[in-house]
DNA sequence: CCCCCGGCATGACGGTTGTCACCCGCGATG
DNA sequence: CATCGCGGGTGACAACCGTCATGCCGGGGG
């Protein structure tokens, strides 16, 4: 019998999901989460041996989560089931020691057999996904991510220079930087092209 | 008992919304589909009592198909089940006949009783959605909801002109209208915002 | 008929952005 | 010690952006 936890903060793909699990005889989901925060109570209240956790959750995010357990090493696995198809999400995941990597496109099925493999302490990454991972990396740098996020909110380069503690023109040379480094004309293509690539 | 096909893009969440409806006992999904097209097709061969949807899929959106079974009329029901809590979303819903929104956030037990109240003739739309729904107006024309969208890509005025055979001069006042109505103060935040409110 | 309004264009303005060359200070490395 | 790299800053320049005033045209509505 596999315990699990579920940590999912769309309450309808939560329910939804944990009503698939249930229809598998040697699954058993001991409860859900909402957010992070809450996962991690959960966690420690009701020791699953796996985790099914989405990335993007209010709070404390899936990723976070799978660095926590790593670092208490708790002997807890952990899949992380996500819409984000971004090579860097899986590159921090796999980082922060989980065994699954699912993409929520991925068929029904996957999920209950990903989570067989891994309770046999094998693991379960999506192919296509692993090849990208390691194909690209984040040519950014922590200063050209913050800067380009903030940009990415319609901050201008004074806004930005404020909020960090530079001068405006050292902004405009981040931006300058990053825009240069992805290949493209202008923040706004920067932005969304990093962000695709889960590198923001 | 209640017929009905599912259609949403994720396969995942597809197999697990299926999992969980057919707990019910007076509910039989005849079907799902991953795209508009194929649900349309379906749609006609099953010919179910309701359809539940997501909005954003590839090919027809979930908006889309509900219109076609409106001008069609068929004789089946659409129930809207979305990530988007975006006002400008749930009001088209409505102007295309649908009888239930939903967001993903809400309770998986509501879709159930949202199945079994559209299919005994009645509604069943997010409250408070609804409120922000009619609160306010979309403030933007054809041509600023297009210059926007391209802009939000990462165009410039140049660009977005030749695009849509206008002066590069004429793209900037039609972002300028956009920015002023907006009430924000370039087109970064325009297109955020806009995007949010589902006017885009 | 005239007048007004909406779509489109122009030109000019000041501010912002993107690029580049160059500067300084500082820690690491030789 | 020399010097190299790197994080941070300056200044200049061209291009672009956001704003505004102004103009043209065509289609209603009075």
């Amino acid at each position: 019998m596999i315990h699990v936890l579920l940590a999912e903060d769309q309450a309808m793909v939560r329910g939804a999901l944990s009503a698939l699990l249930s229809l598998e005889v040697d699954i058993d989901v001991l409860g859900s989460a909402a957010d992070g925060e809450a996962a991690w109570r959960e966690l420690q209240r009701l020791k699953p041996d796996v985790l099914v956790t989405d990335i993007e959750m209010p709070g404390l995010t899936g990723l976070e989560l799978a660095q926590r357990i790593q670092r208490q090493e708790l002997p807890i696995k952990v899949i992380i089931v996500t819409t984000f198809a971004r090579p860097g999400f899986l590159r921090r995941a796999l980082d922060a020691g989980v065994s699954g990597y699912l993409l929520k496109d991925a068929p029904a099925e996957h999920l209950a057999e990903a989570l067989r493999t891994v309770h046999c302490g094998g693991r379960a990454i999506d192919p296509q996904l692993a090849l990208e991972a390691w194909s690209e990396a984040d040519p950014l740098n922590d200063r050209e991510r913050q800067v380009l996020r903030l940009a990415g909110e319609g901050q201008s380069a004074g806004d930005i220079a404020t909020r960090l503690n530079l001068s405006h023109g050292t902004v405009r040379n981040y931006l300058s930087e990053a825009i240069g480094k992805l290949g493209v004309a202008n923040r706004i293509e920067a932005y969304r092209l990093a962000r695709q690539k889960g590198w923001l």
